[in-house]
DNA sequence: TATAATTATTAAGAAATCTTAAGAAATTTC
DNA sequence: GAAATTTCTTAAGATTTCTTAATAATTATA
């Protein structure tokens, strides 16, 4: 679970993340609004904390800017216990307030308790969204691949390949596109194991892997499916 | 939205009536924690605000009975601002915390926020009293378990990983995902444990432990019950 | 057409993941 | 408080998946 953590005082910043580190959280930090804005672009953030008070993008400007696209759930920081400001504050979609000081252990044990109840048991509201492309059918939820009725056994890998060019039809991805965002790395592995993977999906899902119909290759370029 | 509001002080009840009728929900009134046990039985509650200091069974253990089955927001009320009871309490399944005295619209802006939270997500929970699939039958009401018409003793960790998986079949569950559901923890690394639990499973439950039927692996990703 | 550049194929060893077993630690039961 | 049960830890073995490397085939271009 990614927390992504926002204040403009380093020091309550780096002290929150040793606390959720403590409970196996993956901390990500930021300084302002609009380093928090980008962070939440940039990561799978599950749940933020956000300061109030800030230079550049207050905490409720940031909170109501999420909104607009992402229902993650936030917890409100401030120095100020104005009941006015709480209120505010979950009105414009907060899901919990703390104010400083604040006991550590409070902090994370509201940060557990809404974590609880946003990825309890089928809360995480996913659609049974499905790629259809002819007989290529993707599964998004149940990650499961069916040509033609017939289903398909992809490993992890090949899966994750396949559903970026699907989800991203027609568009171009070479190697090295590939490999950022299915590894999610930095460092370059050799540069024909991509190739090895395009075979092996093709094995699975061409009928004739030597002309395939889904995975086509797109000279000097890179890969796509159409 | 029904609201059950849970205090010893009938004052109290009363007020925080008045307001939420305000807002247009329907407030049910309990003045102990067996009268709560009893009225969320009888009604469709859709949120509960719980004191924690109430004669005959306090708010932490009527939230604990709650929780075995109901997955409602609670919010807990309490005239002490311990640090450590927030923590028990939110630990124990509450969903927030609010300290006595407080400001009726700082409460009736977290019972909104919960409600938002608990709606938005399509929550509202669907309590099957038996899920089978194929010779597996699982009562959800006795939390017992049956192949092909023989009882199966599960422990009771057992029983909710197989009823977690059951209950969303085809859907695969990492061990993270399924410790976080089962324990409301996040793993530590390393950690085989869910592997363990998955092989004991097994052995009660499949014909051929090494060729599941019910419970299956997802090489790379997870288990899933299909 | 010859040549260079890029992609495809194949097989095998390396790495990661899962299964199984056995015993220790914690909890519950009697 | 001892015994039984449940849960967790550890580690070795089995299986699956990933990567590498060497070679073949294809495409573009000079």
């Amino acid at each position: 679970m990614n927390i992504l953590v926002v204040d403009d005082d380093k020091e309550i910043v780096d002290s929150i993340a040793i606390f959720l580190s403590g409970e196996n959280y993956t901390v990500i930090k930021a300084y302002d609004g609009i380093e928090a804005l980008d962070a939440l672009s940039e990561n799978d953030v599950h749940l933020m904390i956000l300061d109030i008070m800030m230079p550049k993008l207050d905490g409720i400007k940031t909170l109501m800017k999420l909104r607009e696209t992402r229902n993650i759930p936030v917890v409100l920081l401030s120095a100020k216990s104005e009941d006015a400001d709480k209120i505010l504050g979950l009105t414009a979609g907060a899901d919990d307030y703390v104010t400083k000081p604040f006991n550590p252990s409070e902090l994370v044990a509201r940060v557990k308790s809404q974590l609880r109840r946003y990825t309890a048991l089928g809360s995480i509201a996913k659609q049974n969204e499905e790629i259809v492309i002819d007989g290529l059918c993707i599964n998004i939820e149940n990650k499961t691949v069916r040509v033609d009725g017939e289903d398909i056994r992809l490993t992890p890998i090949e899966y994750k390949i396949l559903e970026l060019l699907a989800r991203n039809r027609k568009r171009i991805f070479s190697a090295e596109d590939i490999y950022r965002n299915v590894w999610n790395e930095e460092t370059a592995v050799g540069d024909n194991t991509i190739a090895v993977h395009i075979r092996h999906i093709r094995e699975k899902i061409e009928i004739n892997p030597k002309e395939p119909k889904y995975l086509k290759v797109v000279w000097g370029i890179g890969y796509k499916v159409d």
